[in-house]
DNA sequence: TATGAATGAGCCTTCATTCAT
DNA sequence: GATGAATGAAGGCTCATTCAT
């Protein structure tokens, strides 16, 4: 079992409360992903991202206290971004029947994550190394209650148990697929197509047995 | 897009015909295998590996040219014992129903990733940054037409057309579940209960009507 | 031979001559000294002290116009500290024997030093760094001036010439006997019994042939 | 209290048991230390010393562990040498007098401390930051038998009891005569006769009353 | 005057890789 | 083939100092 690195401050270093501040942060964030994207994790490294965002190392690190807090916060911000569109596709479904309702969520899922492929892709691989190992996020902890909800409301229309192991076997399902899809380049519509047979299949496939 | 790094060989620099060449590779691919369980991917580098197999430096660039190439023997190593494994399992499933041999190949998986669990994950990580985007290694390859086979065998009880996506699905779907049941220690017997109802989620749900 | 590095201003950047000005220095050297006794030289930065005084890192730079000057301000705060402390047993020893007088003068300095024993001796340890080689401060002066007044006063019980050497003399074995006394953490009464020792000694001690 | 900083290694990352390593060694003390004297501690990095060394930086790292390491192999080296010179000296005295002994102890303690004056002088300033306080060395300790021993040797002449605190005390007051002198250029007769003056002092001084 | 965000030179340290022995 | 000392590019990070507001 790997020894565990040293604990190491991963929280932001100072809150951007004042203007200048926010936008020096979001200028950061911009920066390293830009330079995730055009160099890979390779090339990514705190000096670069200074450069590319036109600022000086030390701002970097007025804000962050190390590089994998940086890394964090663009994973965060990545969540935040797919939980939002997630919320809206839940928010739109109201009323709509189970599969329409699915539909508009993986193709909201699809679409977070295609917005910035390259970068997302990057951004997931590096996930597993940053979080101590299965650290529920938040914005985890939302996704499944967005989903809980959804599938209890129709609960009638599904062949199985709805419970909390169903609900993350879904997301695990949808996110593999998801990913896979993106790395196959399919199109949107072959993209949703497969992701929704694979999460109807589970849905409304036979009650197992045991 | 990314700048594509320049081409390096990852290929095993020579090939270990002679006896004595082979089991040094055997040491320097348990070596590394050892570090990275050991220290994770923050300690694995050439020096520690050779350390730990008492040998040099120098001799692990005899046989492999740069530290992404171990990397490389090292997930290949354990794809192949994986494969081994499914094969052996399809093997044994002759005769039996669809609906067994299918428990006996995601027992298999969940053997093979549960073996060294840390090991693999962290291989299955850097598998992504190692291979230049989707290239078909062999092992997958045959994986797929081992599943294929398997499922042709048994057309009739499953409920959606069989070609190739059903099948690469299939492949994600399950290694997503078995990845996700490791995470999270779950014991064997559940770990098979829910890869399986996805699984047969997958395959006995309802035909899709696009 | 070392290089002089290039000249810097160690001077005050202004008399604090207004009422808020002489606060905020206060301020600042308070903060500082905290900083040092809390954090040790490797945490004694300017952001830091700034921080600690519950001001703006800008106005630690309006008094002074580097770090170095900081220190050297913190050192002559501890000097002239030091200094009042002996004046006032040199002028309660008056009419006391040279013994007595001694005991006094020795019980000054230990409580001088002892009072935040861990920041004055970083201070004495920076002292050496930043004082260009024996620059005769006016406290030292002053401090050499009160002993050789005192030992003049009891010329005829000392059994060497009291010239400028023996002074210095007297002053460095005193203040080393202090800092060892500090340094092991000898009671008060111990200390002061081997600090006077090695004093008397030196004073009463054979006349040297010489 | 200035908090602890982390543990660091601080002993020597391998031990030059090769020809070859031993030479790299000394290349890198010696290279140390004259970077140390031509530049001080403020132009002391590692990238100077293995420059000036003619190696490269990872050399340097290759058998000090971090940059503190190093200083510390210096200081030792430095106190290694003072040892041997006062060890000799001890040795010549057999059979003489004391005085004539302190003497010669007296002129080897100069003559270290004088070779290189000013590498000393910062070596020494660096070893109160890099002793964990007052972790007594064995060249410390092998200091004091040989002190102990040979006042032992002549107790008689002796006016107090010796015991240990004398001769510790002994040893604080000759080493700060001793940088004393040299930070102020004396002569080499008026050093000596300075310092031992003061020991004499000490020796031969009346019997304490308390 | 005060503020504190921004700067950026510079230092420590790592580690993949080489090559003389 | 093996060895392992040596290399040195590269990157994370700090902190004294400045200056626009």
């Amino acid at each position: 079992m790997p020894a565990m690195p040293p604990k190491r401050r991963t929280k932001a270093r100072k809150q951007p409360l004042q203007q200048r501040s926010r936008e020096t942060v979001a200028v950061i964030l911009e920066a390293a992903a830009r330079v995730l994207e055009a160099r890979g994790l390779e090339g990514y490294n705190t000096n670069a991202v200074a450069e590319r965002g036109g600022i000086s190392v030390g701002s970097v690190y007025q804000y962050f206290p190390n590089k994998d807090a940086l890394t964090l916060a663009l994973i965060t911000r990545f969540e935040d971004a797919l939980l939002a569109k997630v919320r809206d596709a839940v928010a739109a479904s109201e009323g709509k029947s189970l599969t329409a309702s699915l539909n508009l969520i993986v193709r909201a899922q699809l679409e977070a994550h295609a917005e910035r492929a390259g970068l997302n892709r990057i951004l997931e691989a590096e996930e597993d190394r940053l979080r101590p190992a299965s650290s529920g996020t938040s914005a985890a902890g939302e996704l499944k209650e967005l989903v809980a909800d959804l599938l209890a409301r129709h609960r009638r229309e599904i062949a199985r148990p709805v419970d909390d192991d169903a609900v993350e076997d879904l997301i695990v399902i949808s996110r593999a697929m998801v990913d896979h899809a993106l790395q196959n380049n399919l199109s949107q519509a072959a993209a949703t197509r497969r992701v929704l047979r694979a999460i109807e299949g589970y849905l409304f496939g036979p009650r197992p047995d045991s």
